[in-house]
RNA sequence: GCCGCUUUAGCUCAGCUGGUAGAGCACAUCAUUCGUAAUGAUGGGGUCAGGUGUUCGAGUCACCUAAGCGGCACCA
């Protein structure tokens, strides 16, 4: 007998061979058919999976949301799977796991890869799979048994993948049916519990075979899975709004930048995106002048002599655009370039720049920490399929900064630059954003014991900040550990913005030294790091994150004054200049339109405040303010308090308290 | 770079099984001077991404190239 107890403090005796499903069967119908699985000693486990020793059970429900979201995405993957087979004999199965909204499968197609064509004919066969109701068995299998089987059928993938797995690994076979599939499950008890009504394949497209492009391309089918066709229409819902905030529409609707195939990859900034990426620099630069920041501008052109010596040459020279020297001749017998040597590139960085201005001149260690900043303008080569809009882009403009200090200083550095971060972040209306650990590389700098010491330093400096974080191993710099700041699109997908990078190679490697207190030389430690990581990604995510409504200070027209007849002209002009004057970005729109047309094109425009004025307004030296997003009552107001009003509210957030008293 | 898709007027998009290009918005001109989300009339505007081919004939079919989009891989 196993004694199974309940959430609710009870216990009861049940002989071996009894599931989480006969309990709920004793204790009630209504359970019985509520329950969809069962958490067993923490762990989800199938309903129909019997006991096998004394147990700690809570059954899982619908309400149970999180829990039941993930076991039906991955059965929506499992049926897809069986699906996909149906239709397509020979199709070969790899994996097919749950998402953040749904699930996927790779498959690797005997004939042509899937196209979305092929999408609607999968789904009616998931949903005759679904009506089917096949329960779902567990069955434990030994690895030659499933390798035999799979051989059989000619599933490669499969069949090398299980000669992989743990030896102690339990091997476990989900039957649906005739239909088999290695799988670790847990799963729902039969294909039926899934809503036929709640999932859509939503695209698809390629996929390494176990992530690495060394291998095959396999075909993915992406889909969206929820519980009830009520979650998934509002999340289709959500979605559709979501394509709305979409930078590269915003960005073109509201005229802020453009991008075309003979600068692929660099932004064209028009008047209104320029507007905004002025305001959003000398906030930045107000920030690090008063953190204790010198800022410097380094050359878009160095010598291949300074990236072979940085490292950066071996590893990413064909990531850089290179450049010759000197032009080489248009006659035929002109010498070819003999070599590196003759070549300099542009900066993909600013860190080996930096690194000479801190090496002209003899150090103290009296003057560590030293922190130089640059908006620096940088160059790099990203493959065609990695562009996305001006989010990643191969020219970009860093808000980059490199502190030269000792090992004793990295905390209070560390520390310092995760509130300079999140103050900023705040400031910009990002309260929530994920901070990750990245550790050694595969290929990196060969000097373990230094990588001990970097990561073991940088993670206690983290700690210390007491911000949550979690490690990615293995996707830290050639050069050093790093820290990861991401902020989410409109559509969830998360983008590194921040970063902080402990770097006790780069110095050395470059002839960076400091005399210390024994007035010996030392190589100093380099942090690298930046708030914003990129103007272009960071100004993507907040034209998203605003869905271009953005705060007064940083919004590229912050008034316009409309006109309703044409007496008002030169009125409109004089608290045109007198807004410009006073600092405000304001136009006049003079135009012979009916006000209700102005009012209509400017809140469309996003403009966050229109200014109307007419005979009345004109005469009594008075505008009429209606801001973004209001009705149509309006306020009347004398030109000067309006001006003061507006002022004050355009006031960038870190001068706020100064200014306004 | 890899897989799939897309590319028609400044923008958003129609264009059926091949017969020689259309709408709305925008723009220009004229009229209208109007009080808070579209005033009316008239007009201009396209080597249908580029190239090659099939065909009597290609926006439409095939192939190649490029860019863009969605992923994958990459991301100093």
């Amino acid at each position: 007998m196993f004694r199974i107890s309940l959430p609710d403090g009870s216990v009861r005796e049940v002989e071996p061979g009894t599931t989480p499903a006969d309990v709920a069967a004793a204790i009630g119908p209504g359970l019985a058919k509520a329950a969809l699985a069962a958490r067993v000693n923490g762990e989800v486990r199938d309903i129909m999976r019997p006991f096998e020793e004394d147990s700690e059970l809570a059954l899982i429900t619908a309400k149970d949301e999180a829990d039941a979201l993930e076991l039906a995405r991955h059965d929506y993957a499992h049926v897809l799977a069986e699906a996909v087979q149906n239709l397509f004999p020979g199709t070969q199965i790899t994996f097919g796991p749950a998402t953040e909204d749904g699930f996927y499968y790779d498959f690797a197609p005997k004939e042509r890869p899937f196209t979305e064509e092929d999408l609607p004919a999968i789904e009616e066969e998931m949903r005759r799979i679904i009506a089917r109701d096949e329960p779902l068995v567990r069955e434990v299998w030994t690895r030659d048994e499933v390798r035999a089987f799979f051989e059989k059928s000619g599933e490669t993938f499969k069949a090398e993948w299980v000669m992989e797995l743990p030896a102690d690994e339990t091997i476990t076979m989900y039957r649906s049916g005739e239909w088999l599939d290695l799988c670790r499950g847990p799963h729902l008890a039969s294909t039926g519990k899934l809503d036929p009504q709640a999932f859509k394949l939503t695209r698809v497209s390629g996929a390494y075979w176990r992530g690495d492009q060394k291998n095959a391309m396999l075909s993915r089918i992406y889909g969206t899975g929820w519980l009830n066709k009520k979650q998934l229409d509002a999340h289709l819902t959500r979605l559709e709004e979501a394509a709305k905030r979409d930078h590269r529409k915003i960005g073109q609707e509201m005229d802020l930048f453009h991008l075309q195939s003979e600068a692929q990859g660099s932004v064209f900034w028009h008047p209104k995106g320029w507007a905004m990426w002025r305001a959003l620099e000398a906030y930045m630069r107000r920030r690090l002048d008063n953190a204790g920041y010198r800022e410097i501008k380094t050359p878009q052109l160095l010598d291949s002599e300074l990236w072979v010596a940085s490292g950066h040459w071996a590893k990413f020279r064909d990531g850089m655009f290179i450049v010759p020297d000197e032009i080489p001749s248009m006659e035929e017998d002109a010498p070819v370039l003999s070599g590196d040597a003759d070549l300099m590139a542009l900066k993909p960085m600013n860190c080996p720049a930096h690194i000479q201005v801190f090496k002209q001149g003899i150090k103290s260690y009296r003057d560590l920490p030293i922190r130089v900043a640059e908006f620096g303008t940088c160059h790099r080569n990203e493959p065609h399929g990695a562009l996305h809009g001006i989010m990643r882009v191969r020219q970009f403009t860093q808000d980059d900064a490199h502190i030269f200090c000792t090992r004793d200083q990295v905390a209070g550095e560390t520390r310092a630059f995760c509130q300079l971060l999140d103050s900023v972040y705040q400031d910009l209306g990002f309260s929530d954003y994920a901070v990750k650990l990245a550790t050694r590389p595969e290929m990196r700098v060969d000097d373990e014991a230094m990588w001990d010491l970097a990561e073991s330093t940088l993670e206690a400096a983290l700690q210390a900040t007491g911000l949550p974080y979690e490690v990615l191993p293995g996707e830290g710099a050639f050069y050093g550990p790093k820290l990861e700041f991401h902020l989410k699109d409109a559509i969830g997908r998360t983008w590194q913005c921040g970063t902080f990078q402990l770097d006790p190679f780069m110095p050395s490697r470059l002839g960076a030294s400091y005399a210390g207190e024994d007035g010996e030389r030392h190589v100093p430690l380099m942090l690298h790091r930046a708030i914003l990581g990129t103007f272009e990604r960071f100004l993507g995510i907040m034209i998203e994150n605003y869905a271009g409504r953005f705060p007064l200070w940083l919004a590229p027209v912050q008034a316009v004054v409309a006109t309703i007849v044409s007496d008002a002209d030169d009125y409109a002009r004089e608290v045109a200049e007198a807004l410009d004057a006073a600092g405000i970005r304001a136009e006049a729109d003079l135009r012979n339109e009916k006000i209700n047309y102005k009012v209509r094109e400017h809140s469309l425009a996003k403009v966050p405040n229109l200014l109307v004025v007419g005979k009345r307004e004109a005469e009594e030296r008075t505008v009429a303010l209606r801001p973004l997003g209001t009705d149509s009552r309006q306020e009347v107001l004398p030109l000067a308090e309006l001006i003061e009003r507006l002022r004050a509210e355009a006031t960038p957030p870190d001068l706020r308290s100064v200014s306004s008293g």
